[in-house]
DNA sequence: CAATAATTAGGTCACTTGACCAAGGCTGTC
DNA sequence: GACAGCCTTGGTCAAGTGACCTAATTATTG
């Protein structure tokens, strides 16, 4: 099991149910334990300085035995990636499940709050996210797997704000609003003049006033 | 010179003005053969992967030449990051001048589409980009240089589009959705159902009715 | 309990890498 | 012509790397 505290301030979580997922048996604990090291060891080399015995020595184990579980680096970080998008998507259904908003607003007010709450300090999940990006930009199934991943979080987003019965031009404007915010936001947020807060308020009341008001 | 073509999709612009620039000798011409050799490959192996001896070899000069101009590796990486953001400052520059927008309507309209433009295909830059903010993730020298590059490209930004007389917190808003959108689009745009003009005229709208109606 | 399967560990190989060194060629100056 | 400075080149070293192999140990199965 994945530290959950890593997860407790992240928004993107998602359902990568319409993923085809390669990895159809459970993962052991030592398969686990290799792709936790790797993760942690992705955001401080990045993925090409992410090598098989600097895995074994974060993952405690021999290289010998990294390379039972995992025969190349190439398995490893397919692994990871899928590991990382399903965990992430799990995470996100369990705070959306956790909110007790009711009203669109509310919904809305949570969601976004969640959302910005990792432009203050730069997480450990958002260098994982910045070296993924990287990644997808130079392989193609890892940017696959990385759209899918946002399709995912963006219908789990809309879904939770403004319910399932609503026309679907509003969904779609709702997600094209938020998630590429959030992501910047995870970026440029140190550079910015404007409180987290107030960046809460400017974002809710443009999108309360021109997506969803009726 | 860079060819210019890379940028002229390029949103990305701002003056490195304000930052403390340790370079202050021109580059030679052999300097620069050989960082743009370097970005070139930053986005095609990241910056682990950018290697003194495959630098050598896409800028067609041997190991030794390499390390005379610069003697580590680490010389190569920071004198990059400097050339890239300065580089895409003079283009912001470049850009803003060439408009002939004349009201704040089709100076948003044109920004808006110019920061937008990077969502459709996956541009050179927006690759260079990436990686940049992966290496922002593990090095504090170049986030701190990226964090300078927004600042100075929100102000390119919200002076072209507001001027110079409005209240600051009209320039802060502005910029405090507009650069996070700009580069969260770059990332999330081919997972999102709704066109960039869709997405333009809704960015547009919500800007003009949020942040700039009097 | 014996046989088999799974796991762990150490070793090896060819290759890659950053850093460093020395030598030669070219140009300009005295 | 001698010398110094700049540039180019080839070579070397130690460390690191992915992949592969073999043997020993442990766990599982019938």
């Amino acid at each position: 099991m994945p530290s959950q505290h890593c997860y407790s301030n992240s928004p993107h979580r998602r359902a990568l149910k319409g993923v085809k997922v390669i990895q159809t048996k459970p993962i052991s604990p030592k398969q686990r334990q290799i792709l936790e090291a790797a993760l942690a060891l992705l955001s401080e080399v990045g993925g090409t300085g992410l090598s098989m015995r600097k895995l074994a020595e974060r993952a405690d184990m021999r290289l010998s035995n990294v390379q039972y579980y995992f025969p190349s680096r190439d398995d490893v970080l397919r692994s990871m990636v899928q590991l990382y998008f399903e965990e992430c998507t799990d995470s996100i259904h369990e705070l959306t499940a956790a909110s007790d908003a009711t009203t669109t607003e509310e919904r809305l007010r949570y969601l976004v709050r969640l959302g910005l709450s990792h432009g203050e300090t730069l997480s450990e999940m958002c260098k994982i996210f910045r070296e993924l990006w990287a990644v997808a930009g130079r392989n193609e199934a890892v940017h696959d797997c990385l759209m899918d991943y946002y399709r995912g979080f963006a219908d789990v987003v809309s879904i939770f704000i403004v319910g399932r019965e609503v026309a679907s031009s509003v969904h779609e404007r709702v997600k094209a609003i938020l998630i590429p915010y959030f992501e910047g936001y995870s970026i440029a947020a140190p550079s910015l003049s404007l409180s987290v807060d107030e960046v809460e308020d400017m974002l809710f009341d443009m999108i309360m006033q021109n997506i969803l008001s009726n």
